[in-house]
DNA sequence: CGGTTAATTGAACGCATTCAACACGAGTGG
DNA sequence: CCACTCGTGTTGAATGCGTTCAATTAACCG
């Protein structure tokens, strides 16, 4: 299996040491080539997932078969952190990834460990404040906003000047409540605004930070 | 202070009991009056609410005005469970209402308590749950979905066949990412096509279940 | 190279928005 | 009791943004 992606050392952006540490000791490294599923909606939640490397999306297929993208993990983050029994969304492989995984179980075993338990609940906190922000971005924004605001969101942390883009037009467009279309256009147009260049198509540079910003807000 | 509405058991929809405890023991009880700031957006998180009685929303404005609704709390609910050192929501009372407040520091004094501790990681994700629920509802839906997804999710947990509605039509339009009179309209439009009725303003029952499950899926 | 998937572009349509007018109810005061 | 106002909700007509469907181009990989 070739990796589309580097490998990372997941404590860079490990939730902590204490709870990368048990799924190490607990869990297993699985492999998931692209698009593999990892788990579905309507599953039992049963395990805890970290993205060792590549990354991994979570979706929700609707009845009409609209999809509704919840977010991109990548290495060192957790996911699969639902409450309620079932699963809401299903896990997919954005790319060729691995993943370590372990019972919930086995991590309830060890319950009363205060470091391990805090490190839980700081993960849940990391799912929500995403959640909270995935919801502002849906709200009444523009396709403009929308679409700045998502680019926005992946640039901020990177130093380098140069943004990956690890998922395609279409994950994009199901993240955003958008048409592939609409994402497609927005970004050319963003370019004509000299806002954003596309180097290639999964690479893209700031060109105006604070016009980005702006839209963003 | 004259309530709007009755003062209800929080234990009825309370977390937990351990927390609730918690809250009652350490906390105080304050009174807010209709649409005054329980705290702002910006704030440093530093209390946990319950509500007690009435009904509580949060909410964020946009530079432009516009709104966006987080989500109602209603008597049993805790609410300000936001990550994070800042609040990315204000919460208002939607109508004349009781809180408990109690400060996090006092809580976290009593942290290894394993049942309070639990019961906090409960609430977070129970929290989780409910952001999950609005991604959804925000994503690629129609006015219509969203407004019968809006009236599913008040009607389901409630077995009077008539329901109470606590918020105006401005909080329903900016919870749903629509306009008061997208809202307006849609809501007569299901009227007319006898799916719900509005005896008043603020109720409402369902008169056709199957095609407001359809329409909400 | 062809063959395939992904992304872009174009044109017509439709749904939600916008701006405006109107209806309704509650509260106030003559 | 009526007239008045204010807040809230509903309805109408025109506009516009994003969608839809279709065609074209670009990237990727054998």
């Amino acid at each position: 299996m070739t990796l589309a992606y580097p490998l990372e050392d997941p404590r860079t952006a490990a939730p902590s040491r204490a709870l990368s540490d048990v799924l190490d000791r607990l869990g297993v490294r699985l492999a998931y080539a692209k698009d593999a599923e990892i788990y579905a909606q309507e599953d039992e939640v049963e395990f805890l997932y970290q993205v060792v490397s590549g990354v991994v999306r979570t979706m929700r297929l609707n009845a009409d078969g609209r999809r509704q993208v919840g977010d991109f993990y990548v290495a060192g983050e957790m996911f699969g952190l639902e409450p309620g029994p079932d699963h809401q969304f299903t896990a997919e492989a954005l790319c060729d990834c691995q993943v370590q995984v372990v019972r919930r179980a086995a991590v309830r075993a060890l319950a009363g460990d205060r470091e391990l338990d805090r490190a839980i609940l700081e993960a849940t906190r990391r799912e929500l404040q995403r959640m909270q922000e995935h919801v502002l971005l849906l709200g009444r924004r523009s396709a403009r906003e929308k679409v700045a605001g998502f680019l926005m969101s992946l640039a901020q942390d990177h130093t380098e000047d140069c943004v990956q883009l690890p998922m395609g037009r279409q994950d994009m467009a199901d993240y955003l409540g958008l048409t592939i279309e609409t994402v497609s256009r927005t970004l050319t147009q963003l370019q004509g605004d000299a806002i954003v260049e596309f180097p290639e198509l999964r690479r893209f540079r700031v060109t105006r930070w604070a016009a980005l910003e702006d839209l963003a807000a």
